[in-house]
RNA sequence: GGAGAGAUGGCUGAGUGGUUGAAAGCGGCAGAUUGCUAAUCUGUUGUACGUAAUUAUUCGUACCGAGGGUUCGAAUCCCUCUCUCUCCGCCA
């Protein structure tokens, strides 16, 4: 959420960042709302405090001995209720401008960061690294839906039986593979600093609001029918709203979380996309991590943690490459975010397998997540990170492609072979 | 699912209509003091919004789970909801 503050004392600037991001961004109508807000509320205000006045005249002078019945008290009881009367139309109209506001505002886009490159679309992004164009092989391999079908350890048939289209079930060395790659995963960030978590993975309503999936964007996500939760879609909900209306001591920052959850999409609107294999699935596993830092460092930490994912594609020699999201294809409550895409040689595309973002205090605002520096008075907002590191699904098949030999098996990658103790597939 | 209990400030825990933003204790912060790795004493102690002033603050309002209601006035009375805990049942 942006700071109404900054939206009202500096609405052309906020209007000409968002606009980066594309048209459609209207301020009037917050603008609008909150100078009506502010009159309402200064108006409130001022019949409250005189109501609560009177309120404390008439206790004194009753204490005082006055007789509770005479005029002198009946008088001001009478302006009691006049102002009472005042207040009982003012109030609701107060309470609805907010709620109109609010509405706005969980509508708003976060600001693009002064860094990002400006844009229309995902066209004009930038590739600002490319990593492992040694470790490309040459040969042609078969689509990693086909192999892992072809050696038995993934099937779609019998999984769409249990549930529907975009689900998948692992078998044996398939199952054994993508444990693997969980625990790798959390082994090499657990020992780059971040403290594992194993979160709820049903969330609510609040949760989801949060970090920016609600209001706007609920047709992404699955929910229960009879209750107030839903389905993750990603560990980013549950972990960063562990500090959710939380005031945090200073010192207890920086946090940084890791956690590996099964993520749950729709998918709505990409029928007929990614329809084979592990590309696109409305179950996937992911390992997520997650940083709540002071404001001044989040710049550096972002970069940091672009590096823990990368990591990950280096230690098992998978070729990618490194985009910079430009402003038109940000997502939702994003400043900065960089892309990771692996590489596929089946189809000889570059598949995105991680997105770090900087969200910059959007979230935290939306959280409550604050934080107080020892000796300063008041808080302030945390600024909130995260990025996969990585996506399972995704991994699994760069490796099944990458690392799938002329004879049809696949190569088990150097750093998974003591967790999968084998050597091929 | 059945029965019961509860929700107060960083924590513990008082408070059943009138200067209660809220006793007390703990913790935190500031100061004083003591021949000693700590004790004692004193003071202070939340958040948000608005408002002046401006980087020290002033004044006002709201906040005792949430939302309504009664009243001149509610943490305190009434209604609805949510959540937590205990016991029973069920269950991995």
């Amino acid at each position: 959420m942006l700071d109404i503050k900054l939206i009202r004392e500096n609405p052309d600037a906020v209007r000409d960042r968002l606009r980066q991001r594309g048209e459609g961004y209207d301020l009037a109508p917050i603008l609008s709302l909150e100078e009506q807000r502010r009159t309402l509320e200064i108006q409130r205000t001022e019949l409250q405090t005189r109501s609560n006045e009177i309120g404390k005249v008439i206790g004194q002078s009753i204490k005082a001995g006055a007789d509770p019945q005479g005029d002198e008290v009946a008088a001001l009881r009478h302006e009691g209720n006049d102002l009472k009367q005042q207040l009982s139309a003012l109030e609701p109209a107060e309470k609805d401008l907010k709620e109109q506001l609010t509405a706005l505002l969980l509508g708003l886009p976060n600001l693009p960061s002064e860094t990002t490159p400006i844009g229309a679309n995902e066209t004009e992004n930038v590739e600002i690294d490319r990593w492992g164009d040694d470790y490309k092989i040459t040969h042609d391999v078969l689509p990693h839906g086909d192999i892992a079908e072809k050696l038995g350890i993934l099937v779609t048939d019998r999984a769409v039986k249990i549930a529907q289209s975009r689900f998948i079930a692992l078998i044996g060395a398939g199952a054994a593979l993508e444990r693997a790659l969980i625990q790798f995963m959390l082994d090499r960030q657990i020992a780059a600093g971040y403290l594992e978590v194993l979160p709820p993975i049903l969330v609510n309503s609040a949760s989801l609001q949060a970090t920016g999936q609600l209001p706007k964007f609920a047709e992404e996500s699955f929910k229960c029918a009879e209750d107030d939760l839903w389905l993750a879609p990603t560990a980013e909900v549950p972990v960063t709203n562990l500090y959710r209306d939380e005031i945090l001591d200073g010192e207890a920052l920086p946090i940084y979380h890791c956690a590996y959850t099964p993520c749950f999409r729709r998918e709505a609107g990409s029928y007929g996309k990614d329809t084979r294999g592990l590309i696109r699935l409305h179950q996937f596993n992911k390992v997520e991590l997650v940083k709540i830092v002071r404001p001044e460092t989040s710049e550096a930490e972002h970069q940091a943690l672009l590096k823990d994912a990368q990591a990950i594609l280096e230690a098992l020699q998978l070729p990618y490459r490194t985009i910079e999201l430009c402003t038109g294809d940000l997502g939702f409550g994003a400043q900065k975010c960089y892309d990771l895409e692996v590489w596929l040689p089946a189809a000889g595309t570059y598949r995105e397998i991680s997105s770090c973002s900087n969200f910059g205090d959007f979230q935290a605002r939306r959280a409550g997540i604050r934080f107080r520096e020892k000796g300063k008075k008041g808080t302030q907002f945390a600024h909130t990170l995260n990025g996969s590191g990585l996506a399972i699904g995704r991994t699994m098949a760069a490796i099944l492609e990458n690392y799938q030999l002329a004879d049809g098996t696949i190569r088990v990658p150097e750093v998974l072979q003591p967790y999968l103790k084998r050597e091929v597939l």
